[in-house]
DNA sequence: ATCGGGTATCTGGTATACCAATAATCTGCC
DNA sequence: GGCAGATTATTGGTATACCAGATACCCGAT
């Protein structure tokens, strides 16, 4: 009999349910816009989005409740559902959510993953370490998005993965906006070595410190120039 | 003309929408029954909850979004909602996040609260001190769960207190399991001793250390005589 | 012209009907 | 008696209709 471990299962679409559609549409469509930029509070229709997705208020709603615990929106009876801008003190404090599951990662990182793993982590920033990482400052922000979300898989706890990459999603704008602030790119890519080190070292306690002062020092950073924010 | 500021407005009902009360019920539902003692997996059906409940289906569905995106239950397309049984893994994982939030609200607590605040930590243990706090679990329970929760609390970080409730309401049960199970009791009410006199002390870093280590040891402890959980 | 009140309209909240996919059951052939 | 195929029942997913509160608008009295 042929064994069915020979046949590679095609993945199917599956793809997903109405709801998974629109909550993956408006997700999109709300960090793609620059909330901070408009000063007027942006509304969302549910009946207007039903028709512009196709599809019935049902899924839209569900949609919109999932976003409402993410908070990304909040909705008022009879009101409507408004697109949430973070105050700069809420933007502070997810940073320092952020720094403190970020670090303990790290932590765990020096004690779970392997070697090659860690060493992966300087491939991130391929030429910026010979310095002027503000010539290429998009592609960096990009490579420095992508260090933190390694350092965090890295760590391999499921519950810190989740949460750090529901917060990532609220601060990602800020992220690379400060980056281009002040001496932000070239004092982070300096830390970024350190941490680099202190993980290829196992130097667990070590690296969990680095990388929370990291995030410190960027929460200190939008506190002290992040005037944009309300 | 009668100054409308001599009124003390009636705070208004306001009370919950159904989808709130639905929500509101099944959680109490949830945490309360003892999931890890039945073997077999518990499912919900969507019909028979909304004639409990007296209400239609919509408010029952969101709600059941809303626990699905909190962790609770897992909702499989024509299959069921199941109450979902978190692995022993996931349980340390969690552990670990709730370390790593809490450690960071300590350091917070040390820059923000009042002495008052810090001194308030000694008066959640009346009597525990004397020793032997196995001989009043039950009581030593609650408060130790109160003495983390005011920490937490005590940083003042919204985004923390909101991430860690959430996980307090997975381990709770937990917590209260493991405090019975070897010294843990007796090694606990020694930290936290240590903990208050680091936040008195304005020890920042000690403090977030001591509160880190603390959870680390929880989560060690559940690793190794978590045998009940899958 | 301005103000007050009443009405039309719009909004999210809720109830309900229908659908498709799965699982449970039945049926009939071997 | 056992098993394959068809049928029925059940479930979550979706669409739609209706409700009540809140807002916006209109109109007449002053």
């Amino acid at each position: 009999m042929v064994k069915s471990d020979q046949f590679s299962i095609t993945p199917i679409v599956a793809s997903s349910s109405l709801r998974t559609l629109a909550y993956e549409a408006l997700k999109a469509a709300i960090t793609k816009m620059d909330i901070y930029g408009r000063p007027d509070e942006v509304r969302l229709d549910e009946r207007k989005l039903s028709q512009d997705l196709g599809v019935s208020r049902t899924p839209v709603r569900e949609a919109l409740t999932v976003l409402e615990q993410e908070g990304f929106v909040r909705s008022e009876a009879r009101r409507g559902v408004f697109v949430i801008k973070k105050t700069k003190k809420e933007i502070v404090g997810m940073i320092h959510a952020w720094a403190a599951l970020e670090s303990m990662a790290a932590r765990l990182a020096c004690e779970r993953a392997t070697d090659a793993q860690l060493k992966s982590l300087r491939e991130i920033f391929p030429e910026f370490y010979e310095g002027r990482p503000s010539e290429h400052i998009d592609e960096y922000s990009d490579a420095n998005i992508r260090f933190h979300q390694t350092i965090i898989s890295l760590g391999q706890c499921e519950v810190i993965q989740d949460l750090s990459s529901n917060l990532l999603m609220h601060v990602r704008g800020i992220r690379n906006t400060a980056l281009r602030q002040g001496e932000r790119a070239e004092k982070s890519i300096k830390e970024h070595v350190q941490i680099i080190k202190a993980l290829e070292a196992r130097k667990g306690e070590l690296a969990e410190g680095l990388v929370r002062e990291h995030g410190l020092g960027l929460a200190a950073h939008v506190h002290q120039y992040g005037d944009y924010l309300v």
